[in-house]
DNA sequence: CTTAGAACGTTGCATGCGCATCTACATAGC
DNA sequence: GCTATGTAGATGCGCATGCAACGTTCTAAG
């Protein structure tokens, strides 16, 4: 295929990527990543809690009376069905969360916030939420958050706002 | 303090965050795993490549005579010192790099990317690619990518493309 | 009622990662 | 030169996670 001086440099065929969207992709997961690291650090270092945990137990608060089935809150934090058993474990543990029977399927449990998990969450939030408004919020105004939003709404299927 | 009826359902403080601020961020940290998971599966399944290898091998291609030194790259790819060991052990047991002393400093090494390296990153980039523009980039217009790049610089303090 | 298949949660196992530590080398101060 | 401090990379260890397999229970088909 003999190519054109206007094809030569960066070619983009109808499946092709610029190498500027590429960089946009790699700067989404740089930051993101990064972003969350420091989250994550600013939770263990004051409240000796990981995010992961911290997603249980907001996912948890919110829910009605604060209890999710093990398989819905898997789906809701990201984790497989083994990675939330070993974590709730350890939130149980603590004496965060506990596990209670379903009534209605003797398969299925509830994990269900426990007093000391609402006030450890109560405890760290200030610092989740400072961490997300000095390294995310406050860098961007409300234009680019409304525009954020929207992106986001389209490259999230199932948006329902969890 | 009183609380007027203006203030007391959402009340935003100086420092305060709106459930709808903090629903973006949920939204911004769940589609970037999802996507860098599917991703991840994508070279998994078609080339028998983890995403963290094929950032070292991309980033490898891309640098000064295929090289780069155990710490720049380990920073680059966002990973430990101990974790960017192991995986240019297991990468170099594999054929597709090998590390060489440096010269100025002996306590340096190059990680360098062989031709087999490079021959991998050749059959797996289409891979990359096609997933980064079917989850990604498709979804957005040209508008809402370059609002994405202006955020993304905002955020990413050493935006130096890397 | 019985049986086949699916779904829920747990467990064994392997993997990949970070932290703390170690050794070897480099650099600065004397 | 010699020592003290810092840096590059490797290693021991612990931890969190996913996959595959398992037991238990639910559901559908006959």
């Amino acid at each position: 295929m003999t190519v054109t001086a206007s094809e030569s440099r960066d070619a983009i065929g109808p499946g092709e990527i610029s190498s500027e969207e590429l960089v946009v992709w790699r700067m989404l997961q740089r930051a993101q990543v990064r972003i969350t690291r420091l989250l994550e650090t600013d939770l263990l270092v004051e409240h000796d809690l990981a995010l992961a945990s911290y997603d249980v137990l907001t996912q948890l608060s919110e829910a009605p009376e604060r209890r999710l089935r093990m398989n819905d809150l898997a789906e809701r934090v990201l984790l497989s069905r083994s990675g939330l058993t070993r974590l709730i474990d350890r939130l149980q543990r603590d004496g965060l969360v506990q596990r209670e029977a379903c009534a209605s399927d003797a398969r299925g449990l509830f994990a269900v916030l426990t007093d000391a998990g609402a006030l450890r969450l109560a405890e760290a939030t200030p610092t989740y939420l400072r961490g997300i408004r000095t390294r995310f919020l406050d860098v961007l105004d409300a234009d680019e958050l409304r525009q954020c939003a929207a992106m986001l709404t389209k490259l999230f299927p199932d948006a329902a706002e969890r």
